[in-house]
DNA sequence: CCATATCGCTT
DNA sequence: GTACGAGCGATATGGT
């Protein structure tokens, strides 16, 4: 069986904006060591291909059985990206095009399963784990930025025109070696080489990083673990390259709003500032509010920041409005927060604006955004999103327009919804992390409650204020309790956040299995370092934080549930006769996309996503609804399972 | 040019 | 006995 290690630079990070393969390199078990390279036009940034080239990478990986990356997801669309194909489209430059996902490996998703907790860089990795020194890397982020310097220089001398210079120092490593062969007089010697033996050496640390994490993955018994997400990397790329079609002209419409209320609460903050004598002031810096709040107006300090200072957050404003209705300066603290939100706002669609990728079909221009669903984003086995971020588009705050009735305001999931002829389907798992929390406490009271379909706030509710009917008070401070519980707060902060004295203690009298089971998973952290998923996902945690455990577990399990869910339902809507396509993930919830005309298999979707806990005997029950126009606008579906 | 602080958005 | 989890991204600020 031949393996490879494949690596390739590039020139920036996001392939829709523009962003090539310049160099590939590649090392064998045996050491052989491979690379092309391709020039780049520094006016367009585009590199120069040529067929021969293209050929001979074809032929010479198309040699080996086995491909590895540190990090594939990004690898395989860079390979996309040269050969001018879709990611998907990569298998067929492999010697087993039908069997592709059995020759794929990578290290950096090893590297999660082995180690949760540090760093995944390759070089770091390399240092911890082969004593691989990583002078090499600064050798060549010096050698960047000072022939960056040169080009500034030259251009300046009007003797090159104005190169475009890149924010990131890593999408510019092509640039020594081309101002050596542009200048060798200028250029230094060693811009010839150093970013072909960086590149050389990423190569030789994968195929070493490889085998010896198929030997460690193998001895902790952790290989299923890891193959568990070599299926999940398939799932990511297909769902990274499907999209969410995002609103843009609704966008447009709504940021330049936002735009005219900015500057309208500017003017009239900016006159009450003129008023304590300042000509210049920025509504955004925490110092100058700090200053302006505490001391020009004398508000009390209600909440301070974590280095002591005084908080100018949202909710310190609506504190002091609260509290000092008949401060000469109250109109100051309702504009300032309103200028706030605005500006968010505005913040985030002009991200979005920045990574709306136009296409067309037919007459109609669509735009879409492709977030990166990141596989080792996070300790505890959830995904991270970037680029732009799909996880944390706003849902909006509710408030009472004039007339009482609730609106929500700053909604930014209004501006992204199915493209026309479809619908999405929003299927999201009901308190999943509860549940997660009772099996793995193994609380007999709360799996029945949940089993029989109770509210299970109002269920704990019950149990901590020892009534039949617990008042709407009771369930939200049961609510609360629950979920400081799984993010590990103590008893101070569990008392506050439910407003409660005492809270804490109550709810440990009254739950003493869970009280127990936490108890248990504290001393494991201090012992071992270390707990486990249900599904075998070895977490490191804090031995010093032990009140982490638990979220690590009820996190890992999560992760490992629903990233399970996404391989079998993306593999039955890509087997089945279906135009139905899984586009996103939020934690504990999919969106899939559905031609209008054709019929979504709802129940079998659902069905396959509460397969995963089942394999270890838990229920865990989803909902479904449906979007019509945009995901701001969702409506509940009627489940028959 | 880089690191830290603060803020605000999600589940 | 202690202790709210996990992220991304924008902006300001001060030191290198």
């Amino acid at each position: 069986m031949s393996i490879i290690a494949i690596d390739t630079e590039t020139t920036g990070l996001n392939f829709l904006l523009g962003a090539e393969p310049f160099m590939v390199t590649a090392c064998d078990l045996e050491g052989n060591l491979f690379y092309w390279e391709f020039d780049i036009d520094p006016i367009t940034k585009k590199i120069k291909r040529n067929r021969t080239t293209l050929k001979d990478i074809r032929e010479t990986l198309r040699q080996y059985d086995d491909w590895v990356f540190h990090n594939a997801n990004f690898d395989l669309r860079a390979i996309a990206t040269l050969f001018e194909i879709s990611v998907q489209e990569v298998s067929k430059l492999h010697k087993h095009p039908d069997a592709f996902w059995y020759h794929i490996h990578d290290t950096l998703l090893m590297s999660h399963v082995l180690d949760n907790q540090r760093s995944h860089g390759l070089k770091d990795l390399s240092v911890r784990y082969l004593q691989f020194p990583k002078d090499d890397e600064d050798q060549l982020k010096d050698a960047t930025k000072a022939a960056r310097r040169l080009v500034r220089s030259l251009h300046r001398k009007g003797e090159i025109p104005d190169w475009q210079i890149h924010d990131e120092t890593e999408a510019d490593y092509w640039l020594p070696r081309l101002m050596f062969k542009a200048f060798p007089d200028l250029a230094q010697p060693s811009w010839e080489n150093v970013c072909l033996s960086y590149a050389l050496k990423d190569v030789e640390r994968t195929i070493s990083l490889y085998t010896l994490f198929k030997d460690l993955l193998l001895s902790r018994d952790t290989l299923g673990v890891y193959l568990r997400e070599i299926n999940v990397l398939k799932v990511v790329l297909d769902i990274q390259s499907r999209g969410m079609n995002f609103l843009r002209p609704v966008a447009a419409s709504v940021l330049s709003d936002l735009d005219s209320q900015i500057d309208a609460y500017s003017q009239k903050l900016m006159s009450i500032v003129n008023s304590f004598g300042l000509e210049e002031f920025n509504f955004e810096s925490p110092m100058q509010l700090q200053s302006l709040l505490y001391q020009e107006m004398k508000f009390p300090v209600v909440s301070l920041t974590d280095k002591g200072k005084p908080s100018t957050d949202a909710s310190t404003l609506q504190h002091l409005i609260n509290c000092c209705p008949d401060h000469p300066n109250i109109d100051f603290l309702v504009y300032l927060k309103e200028l706030k939100l605005n500006l968010t706002s505005s913040k985030y669609i002009r991200n979005y604006l920045h990574f709306a990728i136009p296409s067309t079909k037919g007459k109609r221009n669509y735009y879409t955004l492709y977030p990166n669903l990141n596989q080792t984003g996070t300790k505890t086995t959830r995904f991270s999103c970037s680029n732009p971020n799909g996880q944390n588009i706003s849902t909006g705050k509710e408030e009472e327009d004039d007339t009482g009735h609730k609106i929500k305001r700053f909604n930014l999931r209004e501006l992204f919804g199915p493209p026309p002829g479809y619908v999405w389907y929003a299927i999201d798992y009901s308190s999943l992390q509860l549940i997660i929390f009772a099996y793995e406490a193994n609380d007999q009271g709360m799996i029945d409650a949940f089993a029989k379909g109770y509210d299970f706030h109002n269920y704990v509710a019950k149990g901590l204020f020892n009534t039949q009917e617990p008042t709407k008070t009771e369930r939200r401070i049961a609510k609360n309790v629950n979920y400081a519980l799984i993010f590990g707060a103590g008893a101070e902060r569990v008392d506050a956040t439910a407003g409660m004295d005492g809270a804490y203690q109550l709810y440990q009298n009254q739950f003493p299995i869970v009280a127990e089971y936490m108890a248990k998973i504290s001393y494991q952290v201090r012992k071992t370092g270390q707990v486990k998923t249900a599904f075998g996902y070895p977490l490191n945690v804090p031995r010093e934080q032990p009140y982490k455990g638990v979220n690590y577990i009820v996190q890992g399990d999560e992760g490992n549930i629903v990233k399970q869910a996404m391989y079998l339902t993306n593999r039955y809507l890509s087997l089945h006769p279906s135009k139905s396509r899984l586009i996103m993930q939020i934690h504990d919830e999919l969106v899939f996309e559905c031609p209008k005309d054709k019929d979504f298999p709802l129940s079998t979707i659902c069905q396959l996503m509460m397969g995963p806990a089942r394999e270890v005997g838990w229920t865990t029950p989803v909902g479904a609804s449906l979007v019509t126009t945009h995901w701001g606008d969702k409506k509940e579906l009627e489940l028959d399972l």
